[in-house]
DNA sequence: TGCTCCATGTAACACGTTACATGATTGC
DNA sequence: GCAATCATGTAACGTGTTACATGGAGCA
């Protein structure tokens, strides 16, 4: 599980209510882990209960039902346990690969747009990815410990963006030559 | 849902038991799919009752337990149904990049040797793959149609292999530099 | 008035993981 | 005889997804 540890990073960084955390996660910690606002609300209520976190109504409430949360030493303590544990590295989990397997023992199934469609998607993240890079990372050496270690987080998603769009082209390319070789009619 | 389309296909590729496609998920499929004995067996037995695939008692099946899957026409087409709708490219879900982040706010984690644990298992995988490549893709231009996309997506994991190991290896840089700053005593 | 956004939640279900159970076959 | 491997399964639980519900605030 790791869910709440990726809750309790974020609430260290910045403690937040869960409709905060929610959309925190569609962007900064959630390119690399994804949760909805349902499993957040769940794993807060949780981690309250089990005493790794607190809640209060803060300051800019109002007549709405805002609740801030804080991590408390327990969760801390628990956060630091987890991160020292050894882990599996990730493991790939892309439906796209098996589609273009299923397309290699039915030959008629056209993936042609599909991968179109996620080239597009890998530049603009990419590009999104790139903009953050020179507003927030622009000369190293003078950054601090924590700015460095999410400058490298930073590059890892650019770096897989780099590759997918690598290999989508050439992906195109071979369907491209499949489709039309060299001196034959159409297929 | 998309194990039960790896589940078909790899049955299109071969016929099988229960067990030999656990195996195989091991392998092959299994670098893009991972699924235990358990999900396949809960899979197969859905699918028969969806008239996906049936099951008879193989030849060698002496006094074993042993079915044999095949896929029907029904379980042909809704491969290729599913096939061509339209997916989300993959998300990143990697558990280390929350350890980053929790290290970065806490400072109090070594990762290095966890980090070093990755870097050895993604060099044994790279190496597994080049293996088969040249043992399996000798020469492109001669290949079939279905070999050259099953190369591609053999392609992908090398890529993705290598981008690890150099990701890895600066990420060590980083904290090395971190750990020990010039002209600074131990920390 | 009705729309969108803020904010929190319940319920049901699908998928993934772990532990355990059972029994036959193969090899030492 | 005993251990490992083949082969299939049940049960319980944890995590992730989808749909729906509720109600206040701000704005045209």
């Amino acid at each position: 599980m790791s869910l709440a540890h990726a809750v309790l990073t974020s609430l260290l960084e910045k403690p937040s209510s869960g409709y905060d955390l929610a959309r925190r996660f569609d962007k900064s910690i959630g390119y690399f882990w994804h949760a909805t606002h349902q499993q957040i609300y769940r794993e807060l209520a949780r981690m309250e209960a089990a005493g790794w976190i607190e809640s209060s109504i803060p300051a800019d409430a109002g007549k709405t039902r805002k609740k801030e949360y804080r991590v408390l030493a327990a969760g801390r303590k628990e956060l630091a346990r987890w991160a020292e544990q050894s882990s599996p590295p990730m493991d790939l989990r892309d439906e796209f690969m098996v589609k273009l397997r299923a397309d290699a023992v039915l030959s008629e199934v056209n993936l042609r747009p599909e991968l179109a469609r996620h080239l597009a998607l890998h530049r603009d993240k990419l590009a999104q990815y790139q903009t953050i890079e020179t507003r927030d990372f622009p000369a190293d050496r003078t950054l601090s410990r924590h700015a460095q270690i999410q400058h490298m987080i930073l590059k890892k998603g650019i770096l897989y963006e780099q590759n997918s769009i690598a290999w989508t082209l050439e992906m195109l390319d071979v369907l491209a030559q499949l489709a039309a070789p060299k001196g034959s009619s159409t297929p």
